[in-house]
DNA sequence: TAATAATTGTTATTGACCATATCAAATATT
DNA sequence: AATATTTGATATGGTCAATAACAATTATTA
């Protein structure tokens, strides 16, 4: 089972051999694959990875879709509220909706009540990337996760992100 | 120095929860709720932040965690060879490595194979710190994972992570 | 009401993280 | 021997996350 450390040094020397992007021997992952976050971090961005190709022909990342999906779902909030709930710090928020705003998919409007903030608003067109985001998010992303994991297991599997994100 | 990690962690308390606060109606987060990647992202933000508040005393991130793990369950490896196992780009990596070596966990020694490569090894406060690490990560983090989920569900959780890492 | 505090969006800045190009030394290939 | 490849390393740029600070506005309170 245990190898010497000078056979293992040998054998750092033989081999080169064809396969997937690595030329050597694998190597051992131990407890690492048994690690939370490990799996978690590798997970995460395989999906994100993933959501990026599905939605590549509207150019929106995940925190972009996220931020036009609660935007349209709740109007007249203003952008510390939006922000907050994503989780963004506000400043970091102001270059985001710059953007969004530039490709005109979202507008910043003086609110009536409060003249300091900002209500977020849908343009016609942001309305509309946002439908074809949803489609090609549900008839591809998600999609792919029901071919891989099963409706069943994928119910459990969002139920339990959900818990952790909650009360971990 | 090299207090961002605590600060980071001591941050979180001036954050403000998203939908908390009583002053302000909870947002509506509509299809954000089922969305793979957002669940995915905000638990496995939790994941390492849990993870950092339980191995705070031995001051190590994830991702050096991963590399002492795999270091030494892979003697006689070089950065190459570990990097990429791990993800990690090998110009990412050198830095990495020199903390672990600045800090007397890790050493780097030319292979009288191949003279460019440097073979990576634990020291004994490396091994030491390693053994402490994971009793930590056993008995506070992973065990938190099971008091949320179950044993069956946590089960299930990290086989799903590991389908989805490899296969998404 | 006047003075003070708090909030909102914003800018500036910093540090962590990820990625690419490039380099010298060493090795492999031709 | 000449050329190509590999290894560790440096430099650099980009994206995020986080903090401090500021002007304009609103809320508080003395």
């Amino acid at each position: 089972m245990s190898v010497s450390k000078t056979a293992a040094t040998e054998a750092s020397k033989t081999r080169k051999e064809a396969g997937e992007g690595g030329s050597e021997h694998a190597l051992q992952m131990g407890e690492l694959s048994e690690l939370l976050g490990y799996l978690m971090k590798r997970a995460q961005l395989k999906v994100f990875e993933d959501f990026l190709r599905c939605v590549a022909p509207l150019q929106l990342t995940p925190a972009q879709f996220s931020v036009l999906l609660l935007v349209d779902r709740n109007p007249g909030r203003n952008q510390t509220e939006i922000a907050n709930t994503l989780g963004i710090l506000r400043p970091n928020f102001v270059s985001m909706l710059d953007n969004l705003e530039s490709r005109d998919l979202c507008m910043r409007m003086r609110s009536t009540n409060d003249r300091r903030s900002h209500i977020l608003v849908l343009t016609d067109k942001g309305r509309a990337v946002l439908a074809r985001a949803k489609k090609l998010v549900a008839t591809k992303h998600e999609a792919r996760l029901n071919e891989l994991l099963g409706p069943a297991n994928r119910t459990a599997l969002l139920a339990m992100l959900t818990k952790i994100a909650a009360e971990f």
